[in-house]
Parts: structure tokens; sequence; C-alpha cells
DNA sequence: AACCGATAGACAATCGTTTGCAGGAGGCAA
DNA sequence: TTGCCTCCTGCAAACGATTGTCTATCGGTT
């Protein structure tokens, strides 16, 4: 048994199958294809024979022959901000998402991360033909090289905000209602002085931002730039930042983070500083990840459905695989009102 | 520039760069690789001409002629349990840790998620010859599968328990230690009727059941099969699953969850049926996920460290890419308490 | 017996690299 | 001028599949 194991990982081609069944390779191939010029008997004695063995068709002369893949690439674009994937809990859940759905269509999933991003990076990945399509996960700072691949390069969606001048498939969640949204939510609760934590470099950022300023402009509230304060999406720069925040205005009455991670952070800089949550301070986040619900106080949100994104996604890039030029899609956003904002 | 991006698309081959550059196929491919074969000069007249017209390599022709691919699989062989990846935060921590730390080493990456593992699927992934070595992510209930790979291919390394006859390298924590650790600060805290909450057929949960049933043991505790309960991995199976719990046990005052995940689905469940944490049932969780630490109460935990176990395991398998049989590892549990067992 | 049509299966080119081997150009010494 | 040696560079054969084209075989018909 062990021996026979052995023996049965040694390479083996289909010239060596068909030489076993007597028969030419094309045979073989044309076989194991289920092509109809092969006799129902002869394909079946192949594929008896090709399986008692233990051959496998090898996937890249395959690909190479036939200039496809099976394979989809997940790429994530990381600026000099995040340099880690695992920093993040968002890109870790649509890693997962984009797995489970690629894969349910029988593809496989080869994931990139691009870090920091040099000019040519996604032209070099979409050249190298190891993929059939692809997926970014996130705009950064790389606009102008999606712009650029997008306008040629047809099996492309990108997850992240829509932007003007845009010549690429972007499926995303309108940040901009979301960040809105959350900002009149804590206006809607009587906060006057509300704070933005979060770095816009990215665009889904600034976005969230807009919203937040569009939100209080309306309202009149006149939004000094001391209460806007970038912060890094790890829990150590998020706390770091939601301290600033809280030792130059003392006085905040509420916190809009960019991201649930750095929410809570800023529950937790809250609770060091003596600050009670919601009555002195209200926290609201974004993502609704795992922890948002769970928190302490649970954490006030607003949702962006990944499982549906990543579903949407997937939709969008195979149909792009089958010549049709999908639209992209706009999500929106949801709140979910916890305790951080509103005491129970 | 539009139109250059579009002519910068098609499939550009070394035979065309070689006509470009009036020498031969074989110089522009020893050129590219910096072989000494190539005068310097014609090496950087190559160079210079082969990207100013956006050439790239195409790595499944190079991976065809060399055998080797750059590339390193990920395996998820997921049972009937867990269906979804996403379910658990584990895998996609772990997950995340593998992108990194193997885009590190300048390979990529190709995740495969097998589910239901069919008979010969490990070696049939292996036969692909898609990747040059291989982790699996958690055993399943495929030890035999394991096993029967391990003997025959060296690059394979596997994140799960130690087990008696096993042919295959392991990095895995010491889950027996950790579930001797967590029931063992349960009962140093007072507590008699300890549940354990969670699904024994993958390995690592069997063991850390093992190490309960020992702890209690030791402590002469009795434990009947009723606080013993299956609980599945996902939110909903585990809150179903402590409830069950709850009703049939009602005097418990302490439970061990096997994932973080269950642990916390145990915190709503109590709080559902009006108890106390920790004063009335004390809860300990396993894996320190980033839920853990920002829970209600916080949650007690027992740790494990997925950045330093993927750093060895990544390390181990480029070792055996090199033609070591590493010896594999197992990693020390390391208890955190926080106030889901000890009021503060 | 000769011919024809249909059909199963073989041949060979191709996908885009790498690399062992052979050969050509140039330099230097005799 | 010849011969030899040293560098470069080119030729062609892999790597392992797929597929258009062509051939052989077989049965049936006249």
């Amino acid at each position: 048994m062990a021996n026979e194991s052995v023996s049965e990982l040694k390479r083996l081609k289909m010239s060596d199958i068909a030489r076993l069944c007597g028969v030419s390779t094309s045979t073989v191939s044309r076989a194991l294809a289920g092509s109809p010029l092969i006799q129902e008997a002869t394909r079946e004695m192949i594929i008896q024979i090709a399986d008692a063995n233990g051959y496998v068709i090898n996937p890249l002369a395959r690909g190479l022959r036939l200039q496809r893949t099976n394979t989809i690439g997940v790429v994530f674009p990381l600026g000099a901000i995040t340099a880690q994937l695992i920093s993040d809990p968002f890109f870790q859940q649509m890693l997962g998402h984009m797995v489970d759905e690629i894969s349910l269509r029988g593809y496989q999933i080869l994931v990139s991360k691009v870090t920091p991003p040099k000019p040519g990076w996604l032209r070099e990945l979409i050249k190298a033909h190891r993929t059939d399509g692809m997926v970014v996960i996130g705009q950064s700072d790389q606009h102008a090289a999606l712009n650029d691949a997008g306008q040629v390069y047809l099996p492309l969606v990108v997850w992240g905000a829509h932007l003007p001048d845009q010549q690429y498939c972007v499926v995303g969640l309108d940040n901009i209602a979301g960040g809105r949204m959350a900002t009149e939510h804590l206006i809607s609760i009587g906060r006057r002085r509300i704070a933005f934590l979060g770095d816009p470099s990215p665009p889904e950022i600034a976005q969230r931002r807009q919203g937040y300023l569009a939100a209080c402009q309306a309202a009149g509230l006149d939004v000094t730039d001391r209460l806007i304060v970038p912060a890094g999406f790890s829990p150590q720069q998020a706390e770091a930042a939601a301290e600033r925040l809280l030792t130059e205005n003392p006085d905040v009455d509420a916190i809009f983070a960019a991201s649930d991670v750095i929410a809570l952070s800023a529950l937790h800089a809250l609770r060091r500083a003596g600050k009670r949550v919601p009555q002195d301070v209200a926290v609201i986040g974004f993502d609704d990840s795992a922890v948002a619900a769970h928190s302490n106080p649970p954490l006030t949100t607003v949702r962006q459905d990944l499982a549906h994104a990543a579903h949407l996604m997937v939709d969008q890039l195979f149909r792009r695989l089958e010549g049709e030029a999908t639209a992209g899609e706009t999500l929106a956003p949801e709140l979910i009102i916890r305790q951080s904002t509103v005491a129970p």
C-alpha cells in the first residue's frame, strides 16, 4: 500500500495513459474531455485506466494550450498605510467571502497582495495571464492604475468607491450616504460636536468623510479641522489618534469612526479617559464586522453586507468573462443602531 | 495614450522581443534571467526593449518548463460541519497571516477550499503540480488522507493536532494542555459544574475536550455526559447548543467553549437566560480572536498566537522545499484572563 | 469485385518558456 | 596566414496538454 502510494505520486502524463490504453494521446485527451468523437466503450476504458493509475491532468500545460486557467485573481493593493493584510477584519472577511463565492463556481483563487504598488503592477498582473479574471479589493490610491487597465481589460471588477471619471467596473457601497446616515443619526440624538476619525486617503473613507461634512453643514454645525483626525486602521494607530482627539477636544460629544476597528479603539480610549458611552460621547463605527455586535457597549455602525457584495462582484465578473460589459453596482448602507449611541 | 495602452495589452511573447532586438529567443531568455553567458551590453539592451514594450514573462509556460510555479497552495479541508470558510474568524485570520507570510517570500498563494473532501483529494491536488508546496489548515476528519500524502510528498505542512501515528509535518497548539489549562482555571476559581461546548470531530477540539476531562478527573469532579454538548462553529448552532445546555443543566456554573465564537454565543444565551457572567456562570473561550478582548464582559480565553504559527509553518515549508524533513512544532497555549471568569 | 461513405483514431502543430549542445566570430600567438 | 581558444549566440528539443486535418478501416451497396 505504501509502495503503491509512492509509485502513484510519480509524474504520469497523458501519453503514458495513452500507451497503457494502446491508443494515441489525442484519443485520451478527447476521451477525458468527453468529446463525441470518441466511442463510448473506448472512453470508458480510458477513463477507467486513467483513474486506476491516479492520473491527473496537468493544469499548467492545459492552461498554456487553452489560454484559460480556471483561476480568478483576488488582488489587494495595499498602500503604505496598511502593510498587513490582517490588520483589518474587513479584508479578511472579504477574502473569505471571495474564496467561498469563487470556489462555488469551480474556479481556483490566486491571492496577490501588492504592497506597495509599483507603477505597472496591474498591467503586469494582467499580462502574466495566470488568471482568467481579476477582482481588486479596495482602490487604495490606485485609481489611475485601475482606470488604465479597466479600459482595455474586461474581466476586472473592483470593490471600492464610485469615482467620477471611472473607466472600470466598481461594486461598492454608497459611502457618502453611509457617512451622512451615520452623522445624521448622531445629530438626531442631539450631538453637536461630532468628530471624524479616519485616514481619508482611500477614496471609500474620503467619501464617508464627505457625507459627514455634508450632514454637519446641513445641520448648521461648524466643523473645525480639529474635529477631523486622520487615524490609521490598526488598533494601535487608531487608539493614539483617539487619544489625541480627546486631549485636543475635551468637549467632543460624538465620534464617527471610519471603521469598526477604529471605533473599538475609540471606546477603549474613552474608557481610559473616564468618559461614558453613550452618555458623554456617542460612538458610531462602520462595517458591522463581527466585533461590533459583541462589544461593550454594542457598537452602532453602518453595515456593509459583504456576503451580498462578494456575490454581486463574482457574478459580474463571470458575466464579464462571457463578454458582457457589466455596469457595476452601488449598494445601500444600513444603519445598525446599538447601545454605543443610544442607551437601552 | 489610450491607444498605446490597448496595444500594450496584446499578447507579446519572448520571440517578439527577440525579433525586436535582433537576437534569438534563447538570448532574450538568458538575458532576462541574468545569465552570465550574455554580455552586459546585450543584456541591458534587451531588458530596456523588453520593458519599453511592457513585456511580461508568461508564468504558465515558464512553470511548465521549469516544473516550478513559485506558488504555495493553502488548503482548507472543510468537513460537512463547516461548509463556509467565513464561518469562523479563526480560518480568516489564518488565511490572512498565510497570505502575509507567503507573499513576503515572493510566492503566490493559491487557495483551495475542499468541501466535502472526496477520497483522493489531496493526492489530486498534489499531482496537479500547480503549486510547489502546500499548507493544509486544519485536519478536519482527513487524517488518513494527510498520512497517505505526507509519506511521499515532502513540501507539506499541516496546521492541527498532533496525533500518534502521524506521517506528516504538523505545526499546532498543544490542545490538550490548552484544554487542561482552561479547565484548571475554572476549577481554581471554585467552579464545580463545568460544561464543555464544542464539536469534537476535528481532532483539535477532541484534544481540548480531552484536556478538559483530564483536569476534571484530577480535581475529582465527575463529568456527566450531559455537561458535554456538541456545538457547531457557527453562531446560530452554538447559541442553540448553549440554550440546550442551560435548560438541561440549569445549575451549571462554568462553560468552557471550544472557540471564542462559541463562547460569545454562550454569553448571549446566558444573558437571555438572566444569568450573570461571571458571578453565576464563568465563561472561557479558545483562540483569543479579535472579538475576545472587546466583548461584554471581556472574554477569558486560551490564546493561540496565529501570527507566530503562520510564520513557523511557512518557515518549515520553505525548508522542506529545500529538501529538509522538518519535524513540526508544538506551540504552547497561553491563558488570557479577562472578566468573563474573574470579576474586576 | 469495386466503390463509396462514414467514422474512429493517429499525426503533427501549437501554446511560451528554458537549456544542452553546437557553431561562429574575433583575438592572439606562432 | 593558420590554428587555437574564448566568448557569445543560435538551434532545437523538451515541458504536457489540445485540436484541425488526414488516414485507415469497416460495412454496405451495386
